[in-house]
DNA sequence: GTCCTACCTCAAGTCGACTTGAGGTCAAGC
DNA sequence: GCTTGACCTCAAGTCGACTTGAGGTAGGAC
Protein backbone atom coordinates (compact mmCIF):
# COMPACT_ATOMS: atom_id res chain seq x y z
CA UNK A 1 0.00 0.00 0.00
CA UNK A 2 1.45 3.55 -0.76
CA UNK A 3 1.58 6.13 1.71
CA UNK A 4 -1.07 8.47 2.51
CA UNK A 5 -1.12 12.16 3.01
CA UNK A 6 -2.93 13.97 5.91
CA UNK A 7 -6.30 13.92 4.56
CA UNK A 8 -6.50 10.25 3.88
CA UNK A 9 -5.38 9.29 7.10
CA UNK A 10 -7.53 11.65 9.04
CA UNK A 11 -10.25 10.00 7.03
CA UNK A 12 -9.70 6.73 7.66
CA UNK A 13 -8.75 6.76 11.45
CA UNK A 14 -11.58 9.60 12.25
CA UNK A 15 -8.62 11.74 13.73
CA UNK A 16 -8.73 15.36 12.69
CA UNK A 17 -5.70 17.08 10.80
CA UNK A 18 -5.25 19.96 13.22
CA UNK A 19 -4.70 16.44 15.85
CA UNK A 20 -2.71 14.74 13.62
CA UNK A 21 -0.60 17.71 12.99
CA UNK A 22 0.05 18.17 16.99
CA UNK A 23 0.66 14.45 17.51
CA UNK A 24 3.42 14.48 14.83
CA UNK A 25 5.18 17.87 16.67
CA UNK A 26 4.80 16.19 19.73
CA UNK A 27 6.28 12.99 18.59
CA UNK A 28 3.70 10.95 18.63
CA UNK A 29 3.50 9.69 15.88
CA UNK A 30 6.22 10.54 12.63
CA UNK A 31 5.57 10.96 8.94
CA UNK A 32 7.85 8.91 6.25
CA UNK A 33 8.60 12.22 4.78
CA UNK A 34 7.39 14.85 2.37
CA UNK A 35 6.12 15.08 -1.36
CA UNK A 36 6.59 18.73 -1.59
CA UNK A 37 4.95 20.14 1.55
CA UNK A 38 3.07 17.13 2.12
CA UNK A 39 3.63 14.78 4.93
CA UNK A 40 3.28 11.31 3.97
CA UNK A 41 2.41 8.62 6.25
CA UNK A 42 2.65 5.18 6.08
CA UNK A 43 -0.14 3.33 6.48
CA UNK A 44 1.20 1.42 9.76
CA UNK A 45 0.07 5.15 11.47
CA UNK A 46 -3.33 3.98 11.09
CA UNK A 47 -2.13 1.21 13.67
CA UNK A 48 -0.32 3.67 16.09
CA UNK A 49 -3.22 6.20 16.13
CA UNK A 50 -5.17 3.34 17.92
CA UNK A 51 -3.19 2.52 20.01
CA UNK A 52 -3.11 6.10 21.44
CA UNK A 53 -6.96 6.48 21.06
CA UNK A 54 -6.76 3.14 23.52
CA UNK A 55 -4.18 4.73 25.83
CA UNK A 56 -6.38 8.10 25.96
CA UNK A 57 -9.31 5.72 26.59
CA UNK A 58 -7.08 4.77 29.53
CA UNK A 59 -6.94 8.07 30.82
CA UNK A 60 -2.77 7.86 30.01
CA UNK A 61 -1.46 12.09 28.96
CA UNK A 62 -0.50 11.55 25.37
CA UNK A 63 3.30 12.52 27.09
CA UNK A 64 2.84 8.68 29.31
CA UNK A 65 2.07 7.07 25.99
CA UNK A 66 4.78 8.62 23.94
CA UNK A 67 6.86 6.58 26.70
CA UNK A 68 5.23 3.61 25.98
CA UNK A 69 5.70 3.07 22.47
CA UNK A 70 8.20 5.08 20.51
CA UNK A 71 7.31 7.04 17.73
CA UNK A 72 8.77 4.69 15.12
CA UNK A 73 6.90 1.50 16.80
CA UNK A 74 9.87 0.50 17.72
CA UNK A 75 10.20 -1.72 20.76
CA UNK A 76 10.05 0.58 24.29
CA UNK A 77 12.57 -1.16 26.10
CA UNK A 78 11.63 -0.10 29.12
CA UNK A 79 9.23 -3.31 30.20
CA UNK A 80 9.15 -2.63 33.61
CA UNK A 81 7.37 0.73 32.77
CA UNK A 82 5.25 -1.53 30.28
CA UNK A 83 4.14 -4.07 33.15
CA UNK A 84 3.29 -0.99 35.74
CA UNK A 85 1.14 0.59 32.97
CA UNK A 86 -0.54 -2.80 32.66
CA UNK A 87 -1.22 -3.23 36.51
CA UNK A 88 -2.11 0.55 36.42
CA UNK A 89 -4.28 -0.53 34.12
CA UNK A 90 -5.83 -3.38 35.36
CA UNK A 91 -6.64 -1.11 38.80
CA UNK A 92 -8.76 1.25 36.65
CA UNK A 93 -10.55 -2.06 35.02
CA UNK A 94 -11.29 -3.18 38.48
CA UNK A 95 -12.28 0.34 39.50
CA UNK A 96 -14.33 0.76 36.54
CA UNK A 97 -16.14 -2.48 37.22
CA UNK A 98 -17.31 -1.33 40.38
CA UNK A 99 -18.96 2.02 39.01
CA UNK A 100 -20.87 -0.30 36.16
CA UNK A 101 -22.45 -2.42 38.66
CA UNK A 102 -23.30 0.81 40.41
CA UNK A 103 -24.60 2.56 37.34
CA UNK A 104 -26.43 -0.35 36.67
CA UNK A 105 -27.74 -1.03 39.75
CA UNK A 106 -28.60 2.30 40.73
CA UNK A 107 -30.66 2.27 37.49
CA UNK A 108 -32.95 -0.70 38.87
CA UNK A 109 -32.63 -0.35 42.43
CA UNK A 110 -36.16 1.27 44.21
CA UNK A 111 -34.54 2.72 46.79
CA UNK A 112 -35.54 6.77 47.10
CA UNK A 113 -31.80 7.47 47.55
CA UNK A 114 -29.23 5.37 46.17
CA UNK A 115 -27.29 6.34 49.40
CA UNK A 116 -29.52 4.80 51.37
CA UNK A 117 -29.67 1.07 49.13
CA UNK A 118 -27.77 -1.11 51.49
CA UNK A 119 -26.44 -2.88 47.81
CA UNK A 120 -25.32 0.21 46.50
CA UNK A 121 -22.97 1.54 49.78
CA UNK A 122 -21.60 -2.16 49.65
CA UNK A 123 -20.63 -1.96 45.74
CA UNK A 124 -19.49 1.79 46.91
CA UNK A 125 -17.41 0.93 50.16
CA UNK A 126 -15.76 -1.86 48.28
CA UNK A 127 -14.62 1.11 46.01
CA UNK A 128 -13.32 3.43 48.49
CA UNK A 129 -10.20 2.19 49.65
CA UNK A 130 -8.02 3.03 46.29
CA UNK A 131 -10.95 4.79 44.30
CA UNK A 132 -10.05 8.18 46.43
CA UNK A 133 -6.90 10.00 45.52
CA UNK A 134 -6.19 7.53 42.92
CA UNK A 135 -4.42 7.93 39.46
CA UNK A 136 -5.08 11.21 38.00
CA UNK A 137 -4.58 11.54 34.41
CA UNK A 138 -6.40 13.95 31.54
CA UNK A 139 -8.42 11.93 29.17
CA UNK A 140 -9.54 13.10 25.45
CA UNK A 141 -12.24 15.32 24.65
CA UNK A 142 -14.98 14.39 21.54
CA UNK A 143 -14.69 15.82 18.42
CA UNK B 1 -21.08 10.79 63.71
CA UNK B 2 -20.89 14.79 63.59
CA UNK B 3 -20.31 17.23 60.90
CA UNK B 4 -17.30 17.71 59.04
CA UNK B 5 -15.33 20.73 58.52
CA UNK B 6 -13.81 21.06 54.83
CA UNK B 7 -10.50 20.55 56.25
CA UNK B 8 -11.53 17.15 58.23
CA UNK B 9 -13.03 16.40 54.82
CA UNK B 10 -9.92 17.22 52.57
CA UNK B 11 -7.73 15.08 55.06
CA UNK B 12 -10.43 11.94 55.33
CA UNK B 13 -10.88 11.51 51.57
CA UNK B 14 -7.25 13.24 50.05
CA UNK B 15 -9.02 16.00 47.91
CA UNK B 16 -7.70 19.26 48.44
CA UNK B 17 -9.59 21.63 49.94
CA UNK B 18 -9.71 23.87 46.91
CA UNK B 19 -11.01 21.31 45.03
CA UNK B 20 -14.02 20.55 47.42
CA UNK B 21 -15.02 23.60 47.15
CA UNK B 22 -14.95 23.94 43.57
CA UNK B 23 -16.67 20.74 42.92
CA UNK B 24 -19.31 22.36 45.82
CA UNK B 25 -19.76 25.57 43.21
CA UNK B 26 -20.02 22.63 40.74
CA UNK B 27 -23.08 21.01 42.23
CA UNK B 28 -21.18 17.67 42.79
CA UNK B 29 -21.21 17.94 46.49
CA UNK B 30 -23.16 19.41 48.70
CA UNK B 31 -22.41 20.94 52.38
CA UNK B 32 -25.43 21.02 55.07
CA UNK B 33 -24.86 24.23 56.18
CA UNK B 34 -22.49 26.83 57.60
CA UNK B 35 -21.34 26.80 61.19
CA UNK B 36 -20.39 30.85 61.40
CA UNK B 37 -18.70 31.12 57.87
CA UNK B 38 -17.52 27.25 57.65
CA UNK B 39 -19.26 24.41 55.39
CA UNK B 40 -20.39 21.99 57.35
CA UNK B 41 -20.42 18.24 55.60
CA UNK B 42 -22.08 15.59 56.46
CA UNK B 43 -19.69 11.85 56.37
CA UNK B 44 -21.38 10.80 53.55
CA UNK B 45 -20.09 13.21 51.53
CA UNK B 46 -17.07 10.78 51.39
CA UNK B 47 -19.20 8.51 49.85
CA UNK B 48 -20.19 10.89 47.16
CA UNK B 49 -16.49 11.69 46.63
CA UNK B 50 -15.67 7.85 46.30
CA UNK B 51 -18.24 7.72 43.64
CA UNK B 52 -16.69 10.98 41.59
CA UNK B 53 -13.40 9.75 41.64
CA UNK B 54 -14.50 6.31 40.09
CA UNK B 55 -16.49 8.57 37.57
CA UNK B 56 -13.25 10.91 36.26
CA UNK B 57 -11.60 7.36 36.63
CA UNK B 58 -14.39 6.15 34.15
CA UNK B 59 -13.36 9.17 31.91
CA UNK B 60 -16.46 11.25 32.39
CA UNK B 61 -16.56 14.76 32.87
CA UNK B 62 -17.28 16.52 35.87
CA UNK B 63 -21.01 17.58 34.12
CA UNK B 64 -21.80 14.03 33.27
CA UNK B 65 -21.17 13.05 36.90
CA UNK B 66 -23.44 15.66 38.35
CA UNK B 67 -26.19 14.62 36.09
CA UNK B 68 -25.81 10.85 36.98
CA UNK B 69 -26.01 11.82 40.85
CA UNK B 70 -27.73 14.71 42.14
CA UNK B 71 -25.78 16.43 44.92
CA UNK B 72 -27.74 15.09 47.80
CA UNK B 73 -27.39 11.50 46.41
CA UNK B 74 -31.53 11.74 45.71
CA UNK B 75 -31.75 9.28 42.95
CA UNK B 76 -31.39 10.21 39.52
CA UNK B 77 -34.51 9.12 38.02
CA UNK B 78 -33.19 9.25 34.33
CA UNK B 79 -32.54 5.17 34.43
CA UNK B 80 -32.09 5.55 31.29
CA UNK B 81 -29.13 7.31 30.74
CA UNK B 82 -27.78 5.07 33.99
CA UNK B 83 -27.97 2.05 31.77
CA UNK B 84 -26.52 3.94 28.74
CA UNK B 85 -23.32 5.39 30.57
CA UNK B 86 -22.78 1.64 32.23
CA UNK B 87 -22.60 0.17 28.49
CA UNK B 88 -20.24 3.22 27.52
CA UNK B 89 -18.21 1.68 30.53
CA UNK B 90 -18.72 -1.52 29.45
CA UNK B 91 -16.76 -0.72 26.19
CA UNK B 92 -14.42 1.15 28.01
CA UNK B 93 -14.07 -1.73 30.34
CA UNK B 94 -13.26 -3.76 27.02
CA UNK B 95 -10.46 -1.69 25.17
CA UNK B 96 -8.76 -1.09 28.55
CA UNK B 97 -7.89 -5.28 28.64
CA UNK B 98 -7.18 -5.04 25.31
CA UNK B 99 -5.04 -2.10 25.92
CA UNK B 100 -3.59 -4.33 29.07
CA UNK B 101 -2.84 -7.54 27.48
CA UNK B 102 -1.52 -5.36 24.44
CA UNK B 103 1.28 -3.65 27.16
CA UNK B 104 2.03 -7.46 28.67
CA UNK B 105 2.70 -8.30 25.87
CA UNK B 106 4.64 -5.94 25.08
CA UNK B 107 6.99 -6.10 27.83
CA UNK B 108 7.48 -10.24 27.26
CA UNK B 109 7.47 -10.44 23.23
CA UNK B 110 10.98 -10.69 22.26
CA UNK B 111 9.82 -9.37 18.41
CA UNK B 112 12.31 -6.31 17.50
CA UNK B 113 9.47 -4.38 16.79
CA UNK B 114 5.83 -4.75 18.48
CA UNK B 115 4.61 -3.26 15.08
CA UNK B 116 6.36 -6.82 13.23
CA UNK B 117 4.81 -9.22 16.06
CA UNK B 118 1.42 -10.84 15.05
CA UNK B 119 0.60 -10.99 18.39
CA UNK B 120 1.10 -7.74 18.77
CA UNK B 121 -0.94 -7.04 15.62
CA UNK B 122 -3.36 -9.07 15.98
CA UNK B 123 -4.40 -7.62 19.63
CA UNK B 124 -4.78 -4.31 17.79
CA UNK B 125 -6.82 -5.00 15.27
CA UNK B 126 -9.11 -6.45 17.64
CA UNK B 127 -9.57 -2.86 19.42
CA UNK B 128 -8.91 -1.04 15.73
CA UNK B 129 -12.59 -1.01 14.90
CA UNK B 130 -14.06 1.09 17.57
CA UNK B 131 -11.03 2.30 19.15
CA UNK B 132 -10.48 5.19 16.69
CA UNK B 133 -12.77 7.85 17.50
CA UNK B 134 -13.96 6.31 20.28
CA UNK B 135 -15.67 8.42 23.18
CA UNK B 136 -13.38 11.16 24.61
CA UNK B 137 -14.02 12.72 28.35
CA UNK B 138 -11.46 14.50 30.37
CA UNK B 139 -9.98 12.61 32.92
CA UNK B 140 -8.73 13.48 35.88
CA UNK B 141 -4.93 15.07 37.07
CA UNK B 142 -2.23 13.55 39.02
CA UNK B 143 -2.12 16.00 42.41
C1' DG C 1 -0.41 27.87 -17.84
C1' DT C 2 -3.81 28.64 -14.53
C1' DC C 3 -6.86 27.57 -10.93
C1' DC C 4 -8.61 24.78 -7.28
C1' DT C 5 -8.03 22.53 -3.24
C1' DA C 6 -5.63 20.16 -0.12
C1' DC C 7 -1.91 20.96 2.03
C1' DC C 8 1.58 24.05 4.82
C1' DT C 9 3.34 27.21 9.23
C1' DC C 10 2.93 29.68 13.33
C1' DA C 11 0.58 32.26 16.77
C1' DA C 12 -3.28 32.64 19.36
C1' DG C 13 -7.57 30.92 21.25
C1' DT C 14 -10.61 27.53 23.81
C1' DC C 15 -12.15 24.29 27.22
C1' DG C 16 -12.28 21.50 31.34
C1' DA C 17 -10.46 20.96 35.65
C1' DC C 18 -8.38 22.78 38.99
C1' DT C 19 -4.87 25.89 41.77
C1' DT C 20 -3.08 30.19 43.50
C1' DG C 21 -3.15 34.63 45.57
C1' DA C 22 -4.77 38.70 47.80
C1' DG C 23 -7.33 40.27 51.23
C1' DG C 24 -10.84 39.32 54.92
C1' DT C 25 -13.42 36.75 59.10
C1' DC C 26 -13.83 34.33 63.37
C1' DA C 27 -13.20 31.10 67.47
C1' DA C 28 -10.03 29.47 70.57
C1' DG C 29 -5.92 29.60 73.24
C1' DC C 30 -2.72 32.47 75.64
C1' DG D 1 -7.60 41.66 74.09
C1' DC D 2 -4.64 39.89 70.83
C1' DT D 3 -2.68 36.49 67.98
C1' DT D 4 -3.02 32.35 65.26
C1' DG D 5 -4.80 29.17 62.19
C1' DA D 6 -8.38 27.36 59.75
C1' DC D 7 -11.64 28.90 57.28
C1' DC D 8 -13.89 32.42 53.75
C1' DT D 9 -14.54 34.99 48.68
C1' DC D 10 -13.43 36.19 44.18
C1' DA D 11 -10.43 36.96 40.36
C1' DA D 12 -6.82 35.33 37.91
C1' DG D 13 -3.54 31.82 36.60
C1' DT D 14 -2.05 27.11 34.93
C1' DC D 15 -1.94 22.89 32.36
C1' DG D 16 -2.99 19.45 28.90
C1' DA D 17 -5.06 18.72 24.71
C1' DC D 18 -6.49 20.43 21.01
C1' DT D 19 -8.72 23.97 17.50
C1' DT D 20 -8.86 28.14 14.83
C1' DG D 21 -7.26 31.69 11.84
C1' DA D 22 -4.43 34.28 8.84
C1' DG D 23 -1.60 34.07 5.22
C1' DG D 24 1.18 31.14 2.05
C1' DT D 25 2.38 26.97 -1.40
C1' DA D 26 1.98 23.36 -4.81
C1' DG D 27 0.19 18.96 -7.36
C1' DG D 28 -2.87 17.81 -10.73
C1' DA D 29 -7.23 18.34 -13.46
C1' DC D 30 -8.42 21.25 -17.08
Amino acid sequence: MAELDIGEVARRSGVPVSTLRFYEEKGLIASTGRRGLRRQFDPGVLERLALIALGRTAGFSLDEIARMFAPDGQPRIDRQMLVAKAEELDATIRKLSVLRESLRHAASCPAPSHMECPTFRRILRAAESGAIGASRKTGPQPP
